[in-house]
DNA sequence: CGTCCTGGGAACG
DNA sequence: CGTTCCCAGGACG
């Protein structure tokens, strides 16, 4: 079961408009958290697994980040096959091609 | 209350 | 640009 804190990072989440992402300090900063790691830690446990759009979340340097606890595999891929589906692409460096898809709450 | 975990971030070289 | 160090916070026992 959901905790208070992860409603508040997944309602966010659900805020995000589509072909838009958001960084985890942005959504850190969004529920006052002032640890994005702490909201990670809740995104990795995400119980509305494709309910939750984790995967518009990305890093402050704008960089693809994690997906399902993983840095880097499969998973990340699928994650950037879901963006690109949304109009957010990343260049071969992993850097998300168009900063200006960030969306700021 | 103490311990371990975190998909990160910021700073420094 | 790459590497390193760090904090903050949350969940769980």
């Amino acid at each position: 079961m959901p905790t208070l804190f992860q409603q508040r990072v997944y309602e966010a989440i659900g805020r995000i408009p589509k072909g838009q992402v958001t960084t985890y300090a942005l959504l850190a900063r969004h529920v006052r958290c002032g640890s994005a790691r702490a909201v990670g830690q809740a995104l990795r446990h995400n119980p509305f697994a494709p309910k939750v759009p984790c995967h518009r979340v990305i890093a402050a340097d704008l960089r693809i980040g994690g997906f399902c606890g993983a840095r880097d595999g499969t998973q990340i891929r699928r994650k950037r096959a879901l963006l690109a589906t949304e109009g957010v692409t990343f260049d071969a460096k992993g850097r998300l091609a168009d900063p200006a898809r960030v969306f700021r709450f």
